[in-house]
DNA sequence: TCAAAAGTGTTATCCTTACACCCATGT
DNA sequence: ACATGGGTGTAAGGATAACACTTTTGA
């Protein structure tokens, strides 16, 4: 026989999803009430599966077919989930790519950039301009506020290790996250007095940015391995699309011979034998990902060469 | 404001704890009831967050020091977990490594080595023999039970993904359970029939072996890139007895030179200045983790070279 | 004719793998 | 002496990173 499990107090248990789309070669995040809100629902009891519950009102919330879906993390802390009522939660997150594609320049309401709420994650265009302009400068500050000296140089090492500008790793989008909320960089720490010029970035409802956070963490992790991007791609691309859109997750630039080489080695695509109505340029053979692959083989994915010089 | 909680019908909140530990050159795991059950606790609305929740019951109930904790999962399946009682059950699972060194033959009762659940994960030794001789023929057979061609091809399939011993990929420990649960070959899957002739491996309760094959999968995979198998090591030890370590978590041989080599180019031990009393042989140096490691650099793993060739 | 993007080929470098070999100790 | 595990050096192969260059379209 088990333990027996909880019997007083009932704690809520609430699912929450990062919603993933590339629209306009842009990662976008599906939001509620202006951008502060990932979709969030609770898990009834009557699902057969927390997966099985997400689908539900996600697509009933959305009327957004749901592809791919992959669990992020369980939350219960009770300094920031739920600050305001007493009551517990427990959150379950998850990552969800779906294929929405609007190509108009107004955006559907619910659809954010993810770089609206982390500007410095994106060095498509070279290292961000809020990094070296606020961001840096302020983590400094906070290292010398440090009155032990060990305490300066553990902050120092860590800011080194998430933020330096020489060996800048895409995958680090939540520790970094983690260490603006610890300096108290952001207006979701709270804290006694409220952030005074906050940092670029739009924050969040409760912990939702660090949902989001963690969410573009593990995606970003996982296009190296697994072949995931092409959940995001609509059914025919030419192989630029495929970079953009590899570049727009990772948030660098990536060398295009190699990018090539890389995914046509892997066997990931193949012809359609059709060629796009060029946007500019040569028209470009349209290719579709092989799903085959997945029964072939345990791993593959669109791994990254390195970046383009600029 | 967030959609409102589940507010009927409470739902019980449950951890579970993978523990880990070296005994004996054996990667094993604390569980209870002959084996058959992992450690596991309410989560009470108390604590401040799930891993406080989890240290306090896991050390009061098992007098271990928790070092390095990490979330495996969440599962509430319906089907699986609660199969007895009609109370919906959400089980948060977690990965606690552990340095307990037990040097004795007669181990401490609660401890389990993993292979016992999993013997055909441990090729140390080279292929399991418990593979060829009883696990494939059963996948085999179970194959050929589908009418559908489609269906065959897509079993077979998976099959050769998971188990093709040419290509074993010892990551996908949670994958192979879960096609062996699939196809009906453990006992836990239940159905109509209980299953005769039980596979070798013992199974466990409710969903605790697939809640530990979780584990393995996540630490075999984790050791690459970072340097979790020292939580699991002395303060001291030789490269022989490290080597000996990763092979048992990773359930193969290794290659020692180039495992010597991979180690001390990545910066991640450092000597003591010691020498062991040798085990045989020539007296090996002695060597200790440079913790500072955690904080000079973003990852640093064990990478495992290729196994060695007997 | 030129800009822009597609697409091909080649080279230098590094990391992984594999193999051969020597060293220090106990029996 | 020899078995056993510790420890070092180096060559072969493959993958990555970087570079130069050609092709095909639209304006």
């Amino acid at each position: 026989m088990p333990p027996a499990a909880n019997r007083s107090r009932p704690i809520a248990i609430e699912l929450n999803a990062v919603l993933v789309a590339l629209i306009d070669e842009e990662p976008q995040v599906l939001t509620l009430e202006e951008g502060a809100l990932l979709p969030s629902g609770p898990f009834e009891g009557d699902h057969p599966t927390l997966q099985t519950g997400l689908r539900a009102w996600v697509e009933r919330q959305t009327h957004h077919p749901l592809g791919y879906v992959e669990q992020l993390y369980t939350f219960a802390d009770r300094s920031r989930a739920a600050a305001t009522s007493g009551r517990r939660i427990v959150s379950i997150s998850y990552l969800g790519l779906t294929r929405e594609r609007v190509t108009a320049a107004g955006h559907e309401p619910g659809w954010q950039s993810w770089y609206r709420y982390f500007p410095w994650e994106d060095w498509r265009g070279g290292p961000p301009a809020p990094l070296a302009r606020q961001l840096m400068p302020r983590l400094r500050r906070w290292i010398d506020t440090a009155s032990d000296p060990a305490v300066r140089r553990s902050r120092r090492q860590r800011m080194d290790i998430n933020f330096a500008e020489a060996s800048w790793n895409e995958d680090l989008v939540l520790q970094r996250y983690e260490l603006l909320y610890e300096a108290g960089l952001v207006p979701e720490a709270g804290g006694r007095r409220p952030v005074t010029d906050p940092l670029p970035g739009a924050p969040m409802h409760y912990d939702h940015r660090r949902i989001l956070a963690t969410g573009i963490a593990r995606l970003r992790a996982k296009i190296k391995y697994r072949p995931v991007v092409f959940e995001l791609m609509p059914p025919d691309f030419t192989l630029g699309q495929l970079q953009l859109a590899v570049e727009a997750l990772a948030g660098r630039p990536l060398h295009k011979q190699n990018f090539r080489r890389l995914i046509d080695q892997q066997g990931l695509v193949e012809e359609t034998g059709a060629v796009s109505a060029a946007t500019g340029g040569r028209p470009a053979k349209l290719y579709r990902f092989r799903r085959e692959i997945l029964l072939e083989r345990a791993v593959a994915g669109s791994k990254l060469p390195l970046s383009r010089s600029s």
